[in-house]
DNA sequence: CTAAAGCTTAGAGTTAACTCGAAGTCAAGA
DNA sequence: TCTTGACTTCGAGTTAACTCTAAGCTTTAG
């Protein structure tokens, strides 16, 4: 059970940004009985998952659509999955470019080591 | 050697996309006579790579170091190298950490199809 | 009892990365 | 000749994802 401050300096995540997520339905905490917001552990390993993806370049409205999927319970199982299975796809496929440049890349640094007055290959 | 347009539509940049590159510095095409720009297969490369990095998240402002090493020459190739080493190990540890969100997800796949009463656990 | 922390709505500001449009000029091809 | 495609500068508009401020209210711990 944290309060909104509490889980703010948790999730490393500003109060602000909190309601803004909740705004997009994202978040959905409980509420006590004043009214004021409080965190479970549930909710900190949603926004770490959130967090996760956005660290992976999911942009919001991706997940978005996953938290719609995940708030209608486990007939959405599979689309959820889909949603992932596409990301992971998408991030393996970069993944794999880049490591092709940086393979490139050194190959370049291997010539330029050889051979240094062959600045053209460069 | 291409004209804007041509570049534009060989790289998926628009002519603006373009110019807006050569402002920040990423892009620096050579002019004909008339002062008409004109694109070579090594921008052609480089742009592609630019792309490869951009879709794999790299901010521009990093991708404009990045270039202002290039063109410094090869007495950069270190500082290069660098830059696209810890590029490739944040996008592996990006990877590494989605995949076991999927991990996790699968098991919870799993636990929903030998136990479908089971829903807390989902 | 007062200060701190929370709530609400509403809207403005920010940064990144474009994206577009206007205004005016120049040059080459059909 | 006229259209097309360049060029320039400048500045406004857009989308995403925050980020913050303010106004005005309530609640709770010391």
């Amino acid at each position: 059970m944290y309060s909104i401050k509490l889980f703010a300096s948790k999730t490393g995540l500003s109060a602000h940004t909190l309601r803004f997520y909740e705004k997009l339905q994202l978040l959905d905490p409980h509420r006590q009985a004043n009214g004021h917001r409080y965190y479970t552990e549930q909710d900190l390993s949603w926004v770490n998952f959130i967090k996760r993806l956005k660290d992976t370049c999911m942009p919001l409205k991706t997940i978005q659509d996953y938290a719609a999927f995940r708030q209608q319970g486990n007939s959405t199982l599979a689309q959820r999955l889909d949603i992932l299975l596409s990301h992971q796809q998408m991030i393996e496929q970069q993944l794999h470019t880049l490591q092709g440049n940086l393979q490139h890349l050194n190959e370049k640094i291997e010539i330029y080591h050889h051979n240094l007055s062959c600045y053209e290959q460069l």
